[in-house]
DNA sequence: CATGAATGAGTTTTCATTCAT
DNA sequence: CATGAATGAAAACTCATTCAT
């Protein structure tokens, strides 16, 4: 008795058949948002039927979930990939390391970018307590790295509190950055949307969270 | 004699009605945010027709504008009656004591809350344009006021950069708050989420944003 | 017991008002034909109330008739005054002469002529029915004097016959005018059209198509 | 084997269900004219849902368009099988024959002729420019066909002057018809209609108005 | 298993008509 | 008598979801 029973349909398609699936899907959503994307659109550019997309995710929300889960998938892998960072023993400047990072990937990936922006802003819909079960072991898992080597003994903040503020800071960015720019935006736009706040908050942090030089 | 000819059919309404059409849409708003936001639901819920509600406000986009604009106009009125906060000198015990009258005022009106939160998010559409015209005097008024008598001479960020870090902070919590409180959430909840937000905040402005003590 | 109250409120109106309210419901009626006409701006136009509208003329449909009737009054009245053309004995060159007076009449009045044009179209509303029977006994008085003095000892055809024609003429003119004229259209462009075709009637009135045998 | 793979959606249907719907549309158009035909109706009438209309056909526009295209080429259709007119020299006596198989057509198919005469009088929309491109070539290929053979040199009239009193006449008959017959009519009543006015018209084309000089 | 035609409740908006004041 | 606020049926059109083939 095999366990796959349990397993999604979708899973059981060929690779490159998920991912022509996935792609058209993230297409759709990041062009038009959750609640005006077409789940006929979606199957047209995926090359299947309506029937079938329903087959796979048995409602558009569950779609959603399963989209945005297949983001965050890439792209922890990514930057799990990436851990030269680890090298760096300032926190600051690991975080500066992982931020370029990030650009870098999504700088290819505007789509991927556009959907999670989104995710935030359409908050309310319950989606978010199902994707949360998936998100966040994920999120520790990184955050378990990222920290990894931080000599914690010259900041003012626990780890705990260096992540709340590090989210803050991201949702700040991110929701900002998205009122700023009019739905159609280049990855550029976004770099420079991110390097006009970076800097002031970097400052902030910097003469904040270290501890007062003596003398 | 006031000249009242020329007003919004809407505004020569009992006060009662107005406030009744004026609940049930901010409510709906609230709920759903613009784009998804039922005009029937509104008309069904104020107990008026949908015709009448036509009449009220030309169109959609209209009835938005003018929901919004009547809830900053209740928020500004109310933040500029409370203008005790002007006495504290420091800009960070002021801060605090203006976010606090923020919440006072809000924690009746949690649906006004969370309509504001979702302005911020749908900047696209081109009701921002309109939004704008009436929000940034307001908005430019009251930072007027906030910062009248602060002293900068011992700030190292300038009054803009201030400004910016604040918008930013904003964000951070609304949208922070936003996604981790389910749809429905008390006045309570949302207290509760910012405080445990702001303390560290705080904390990190304090050690930041004063210039370093020489000696 | 005067026998007035038979008659339409409206003709109780003082005759300033009730060119007022004919005025107004003549443009709309002409600038956006029956169906899309809007009572609510001929009251406005009017400068009266939507319910004094339809105390005046019990619906919309009655309200047609009227304008329609007012206009008819109008056209036959001025055409009636003009009685030059009495003078010319050929038929042909009497009916020139009418053509012409036509013209000059509605080249000052055009909403006049659109509307009249329009009922043409709008035909199958049962509002002819009762456009008819005013009509009719009008049209019979103006085609009485039309042909009085007029020699039939040289013409083909009878007086009815000749009437008849007249009809088919205005018919086509007006409808071949209309569809060509594109809803906004000025008396110029009116009278081109005009032209065009009826050099090429008269001839054929005259005539026949066939070439005359010679000799 | 067709490619009918590009073809309407609508094209795929079976032809019962296809006449059916055009039926239903052909009714309704008939009854009100474009701009107050409902689509509603017609779904209901055909025992489709609104849904599948708009389906079969992207908008109402389209299915005028659609609706229209598909009469003429019924009836183009027919005129074409039936050739027997060429046989006949004179241009008169040919316009009578074609206008006989033009009656024979429209006998059984009121509506048919009721849409196409409702056609001619909404000029207005621009509909009609969509119309033109399909309806010009086939008029085109009709009128060719129509003149192939006759002898113009006993004509007082260019054959573009004999098309253009053509269209006079049949607007002249439309038209009056349509205002005459008040909405619901029979095709007796119709080609009485006619044959009250054609007698009279080819008399007059034939000699025009007055008694031929004696010699 | 895959398909895609069919559905129908839903959307925003309009406007002739009524009736309480 | 005059008013004009209120009504609600109707319009064209959309789209996630189902189900017979």
């Amino acid at each position: 008795m095999p366990k796959t029973q349990e397993k999604h349909l979708f899973n059981r398609l060929s690779a490159e058949k998920q991912e022509r699936i996935m792609h058209a899907c993230i297409e759709e959503f990041a062009r038009a948002g959750y609640i005006n994307a077409s789940t006929n659109k979606m199957a047209k550019a995926a090359g299947i039927s309506k029937g079938s997309l329903f087959k796979y995710f048995s409602s558009k929300k569950e779609l959603y979930v399963e989209v945005i889960d297949h983001i965050l998938e890439d792209f922890f892998g990514y930057v799990q990939s990436k851990d030269h960072y680890l090298e760096e023993k300032d926190i600051l400047e690991r975080l500066k390391l992982v931020t370029k990072e990030t650009y870098s990937f999504f700088r290819k990936k505007t789509s991927l970018f556009k959907v999670l922006m989104r995710v935030k802003t359409e908050g309310k819909m319950n989606v978010m307590e199902q994707l949360k079960e998936r998100w966040e072991p994920k999120v520790a898992f990184f955050y378990g790295r990222f920290f990894s080597g931080v000599d914690f003994s010259n900041l003012a903040l626990t780890q705990e509190e260096f992540i709340k503020l590090w989210n803050l800071i991201d949702y700040a960015i991110d929701s900002e950055v998205l009122s700023e720019l009019n739905g159609e935006f280049s990855m550029d736009d976004l770099e420079a949307a991110y390097e006009n706040r970076l800097g002031l908050i970097h400052r902030v942090l910097k003469n904040g969270i270290y501890k007062k030089e003596k003398k």
